[in-house]
DNA sequence: GCCAACGTTGGC
DNA sequence: GCCAACGTTGGC
């Protein structure tokens, strides 16, 4: 699977997606309650739950670059969220309860990165703004999509997403690499990086980030390079 | 394309 | 509720 997603155009009819989502906002609290009661599918429920107090903005990752997975193209890339209407897309397809639980802590007018994930060269490319809070990811039960789910029931559905728009790119694409420099240092020396999500927990296609950290990465760009 | 790290499944 | 087997993520 690509990190997560494959974004179509927020033109959803999915209204009635939010109604049934309100059931599901018990959950957002207590984090695992839908998935949690069968098996502890993630991890560190507590971890995330406390956590999230402090997180304000966030990293969400995508692959631009083309990978055919069941017959279906999983490219999408912040060209690709661009060039949708409105330059706003849904970020659908996110199958891992902790980026969910996640993407459900996220409020609207907040800010992401957008990075890209299993290509060439990973990094940051730009950023992008939460312009709808979590609802119903209508592609659970799409049985042509690549994330179709069929343990999911629209009664109780599993899986929710949330409506970005593009904002900008950065002024310079901030490579994993260079990232990586900082949070070695950080580690070392002490600094804002040193528990960065991106390295601590690396396999989250959703992730918090502190306001110091974004900012820290935010004054990266007008630096030279890595 | 490889594979380490980690998440999920399901038998017991 | 443990844990082995399996599947996925995503850097390299």
């Amino acid at each position: 699977m690509p990190p997560r997603k494959r974004t179509r155009s927020s033109k959803t009819p999915t209204d009635s997606g939010e109604a049934v989502d309100g059931a599901d906002e018990t959950s957002v609290k207590d984090l695992e309650k839908t998935a949690g009661s069968r098996r502890k599918a993630a991890g560190s429920v507590k971890s995330v739950n406390k956590d999230t107090a402090d997180y304000s903005h966030w990293l969400m990752k995508s692959e631009p670059e083309s990978r055919i997975e069941n017959g279906i193209d999983v490219k999408f890339g912040i060209e690709d969220l661009k060039a949708l209407p409105d330059q706003t897309g849904c970020w659908d397809g996110v199958r891992n309860y902790q980026a969910r639980n996640f993407m459900r802590e996220i409020k609207e007018g907040q800010l992401a990165f957008f990075y890209h994930s299993n290509c060439k060269e990973p990094g940051i490319a730009g950023l992008m703004k939460i312009v709808k809070e979590a609802y119903v990811d209508h592609t659970q039960f799409d049985k042509k999509d690549v994330h179709y789910d069929a343990s999911s029931k629209p009664e109780n559905p599993k899986w929710s997403m949330v409506d970005v728009q593009y904002q900008r790119m950065l002024k310079r694409y901030l490579s994993l690499s260079e990232l990586k420099k900082h949070y070695h240092q950080h580690c070392t020396n002490g600094g804002p990086l040193k528990n960065l999500a991106l390295f601590t927990r690396a396999r989250l296609s959703v992730q918090p980030l502190t306001k110091e950290e974004f900012d820290f990465i935010l004054t990266l760009e007008d630096k030279d390079c890595g």
